[in-house]
DNA sequence: CCCTGATTCGC
DNA sequence: GCGAATCAGG
């Protein structure tokens, strides 16, 4: 493959859009990652925050070990430390344009709970509550049940695993006629549950699955995430890039 | 390990 | 000019 204009172009668009290398290499087929950095280099197209460069050409500074007069060793080295002329001007501005984006994470889909009535967890009586941190919007994914994820960073026990309350009848019960429990799941009903286990209304989905899957296809829309393939994830700036078509 | 981008260097 | 190999941070 050469680097014809046109794909030049799109190289130049996606870089410039965020798209990295991998990703640019893939678009364009038949080059490497390499081979787009390589080119975006020599089309002068740097910037970029690189994982393996400190974008501050300032640094050095700071540099705990010689406090001592700036400049290394010239010839003539002048015992005379101040003289304070300007602090070294840092000629020309470096910076080089940031490129700064917006994260922007896929919006993560709406914690919805769906379970009729569900009845708040009345957590211990702790009487004074513990301050805490102040509440923050946290984004969690939901789980079978309805149970919320932990966010990744939040560590803690997941939330009392089932309060004992009280035992209600397996089966017997008014509220429980049309539900399907736990004796009643087999391959062919949805094994989804709704409500938290040990309480009393606590069932399963039970509608006719999803032909080899272990839910129903409404439910298979909860637990199974659709993985893309790279080439068709549009990166955070959803760049209006013209040449790229999807494949 | 995976991912990044940067750089080098033989072609 | 090209890009694989290599490097180095996350």
């Amino acid at each position: 493959m050469s680097w014809t204009d046109e794909r030049i172009d799109t190289l130049r668009k996606m870089w410039e859009g965020g798209s990295t290398a991998s990703q640019i290499a893939e678009e364009l087929g038949g080059v490497s990652r390499n081979a787009v950095i390589g080119k975006a280099h020599r089309l002068g197209l740097q910037s970029r925050p690189s994982p393996v460069k400190p974008n501050d050409p300032n640094a050095v500074k700071a540099e705990k070990p010689a406090p001592v007069a700036a400049a290394a060793p010239p010839v003539a080295a002048a015992p005379a430390p101040v003289e304070a002329k300007a602090p070294p001007a840092p000629k020309t501005a470096p910076a080089p344009k940031p490129v700064e984006r917006v994260a922007a994470p896929a919006p993560a889909p709406e914690p919805e709970i769906e379970d009729e009535d569900e009845d708040e967890i009345d957590a211990a009586p702790a009487a004074a509550a513990t301050p805490a941190a102040p509440p923050q919007p946290i984004m969690r994914s939901v789980g079978p049940g309805g149970f919320l994820r932990q966010a990744p960073g939040e560590q803690q026990a997941p939330i009392t695993p089932a309060p004992p309350r009280r035992l209600v009848p397996a089966k017997p019960s008014p509220e429980m006629a049309n539900k399907t429990s736990l004796l009643d799941l087999n391959d062919k009903v949805c094994k989804w549950p709704l409500g938290h286990p040990g309480e009393p209304d606590f069932h399963f989905c039970g509608d006719k699955v999803n032909p080899g899957f272990p839910y129903c296809v409404a439910h298979c829309g909860h637990a199974y995430q659709a993985q893309l393939p790279r080439r068709d994830r549009r990166p955070p700036p959803p760049l209006p890039f013209g040449g790229a078509r999807v494949r």
